[in-house]
RNA sequence: UGGGGCGUCGCCAAGUGGUAAGGCACCGGUUUUUGGUACCGGCAUUCGCAGGUUCGAAUCCUGCCGCCCCAG
């Protein structure tokens, strides 16, 4: 049958390498069902490897909440969604309540990082915690041979073991969320959906008829419902919300701010001080006094970065690497040293609290947690 | 109540007779599984107020109001 051949389905099926180490029919893989199209579509995939499977989805937050709200994972419709799909695969699934895990491992300590000054990743805290250590356990307990993600990123087997790489779609690669991974889990992490391009994740969701096939992409930080981050904050830490001073680089004061909380170093917008010739940004945040100090542009440049819990997935290598402080930028050449990087032209908007992740090339080497940085340039006045 | 200067969008500001630049701020959109950035778009029928001159004024005249400076 040509048209059957010419399914993008049977393409990704071929494609979908679960590395398994025996035959499939003997395996059993465990997917992390989200509830939306990827983690669906890595489940028949993975259904259709011909190992058994076990879909496990886990219940995060706003239990009842967040029923009919879309854009969201892993609550309320999400739950519903992902057994449907379960069904309709024909594979096993159960429901955990993770929520007072997710509660404090990924919103209280997200709360915590605000208050403090500095800009959290959630969604890091939530792939290294709930997902790749506490389902990771589940799945061990399961007896599967791995764990399956609808992460965009690859697993490539090296000389020296599994390697983490950047998704084969530049536009989808998560692989900035996953610095964390260590070498235990990724050994055990499956990333199937790693080498295909977003459309065709959502052709083969359709093709399947999955329930979930037009369900929109989740976006911003999925505890957040309104994308008002703050008044989460203030209502998970209700004296982190401290108004203060907006200071220049002399001390001057500018204006006022109603907390910490609603900045982040690098951010222009939301200052509301006008009159300038040039636009004015967030050049640190200052727990202690609750002030925030703001500067032209040129102020923002950052010569290098202190790190904190570096993870390290790579050999001995520390030249030619490139690194990214945020998700969506290209790769910047840099230094590494183990404790930090030198970036060798300057980078903006360098936030303590984000992550440092370094590559080389196509893979991901790991990555720190940005502590403190040091600016490019000596302050003129 | 002597003299001088000024009053244009929330802020800064161009515009001295021909029918309101620009920047900052703000708002909206695009991008995006973090925050932010960037980019695109929007944003004064109106120029302190009231009259007058003129075909036509923010721009000229008169009065009033407000602010600033110098001086006695």
């Amino acid at each position: 049958m040509a048209a059957r051949a010419e399914s993008p389905y049977l393409r990704a099926m071929i494609e979908a390498d679960f590395q398994l180490r025996r035959p499939a029919a003997q395996a059993r893989i465990v997917v992390a069902m989200s509830g939306g199209v990827d983690s669906s579509v890595v489940a028949a995939l993975a259904a259709g490897s011909g190992a058994e499977v076990i879909g496990v989805t886990l219940q995060l937050y706003d239990h009842g909440e967040a029923v009919g709200r879309s854009r969201t994972c892993c609550a309320g419709r999400d739950i519903y969604d992902a057994r449907a799909v379960a069904e309709r695969l024909g594979i096993a699934h159960y429901v955990f309540d993770y929520e007072s895990r997710f509660r404090e491992s990924v919103v209280e300590r997200f709360a915590d990082e605000y208050a403090r000054g500095r800009t959290p990743i959630p969604c890091i805290s939530c792939n290294e915690g709930v997902k790749f250590t506490d389902l990771f356990r589940l799945a061990r307990d399961l007896g599967a041979d791995c764990l399956a993600t609808g992460h965009y990123v690859r697993r490539v087997e090296g000389a020296h073991g599994p390697e983490l790489h950047r998704a084969d779609d530049p536009a989808r690669d998560q692989s900035y969320f996953l610095f964390a991974t260590t070498r235990e889990q990724l050994d055990y992490l499956r990333f199937p959906l790693g080498g295909l391009p977003k459309p065709s994740v959502r052709d083969l969701a359709r093709e399947l008829e999955l329930a979930v096939a037009e369900k929109p992409d989740s976006q911003d930080i999925c505890f957040v419902p309104d994308g008002d981050y703050a008044r989460v904050v203030a209502k998970v830490r209700p004296d982190a919300a401290r108004p203060g001073e907006i200071v220049d680089r002399s001390g001057r004061c500018l204006g006022r701010h109603p907390g910490l909380i609603h900045f982040t170093v690098g951010q222009r917008r939301g200052l509301e001080i006008g009159g300038q010739a040039e636009p004015l940004y967030v050049l640190r945040l200052e727990p202690e006094t609750a002030r925030v100090v703001v500067g032209p542009k040129a102020a923002l440049a950052v010569r290098s970065a202190r790190l904190s819990d570096v993870n390290w997935m790579g050999e001995d290598q520390r030249d030619g690497l490139a690194v990214k402080v945020r998700s969506l930028a290209r790769p910047v050449p840099a230094r590494f040293d183990g404790t930090g990087v030198t970036f060798l032209a300057p980078e903006y908007g360098v936030a303590p609290g984000q992550a440092a992740v370094l590559y080389e090339g196509e893979r991901v080497l790991g990555g720190g947690w940005i502590e403190e940085t040091v600016p490019a340039e000596l302050e003129p006045a």
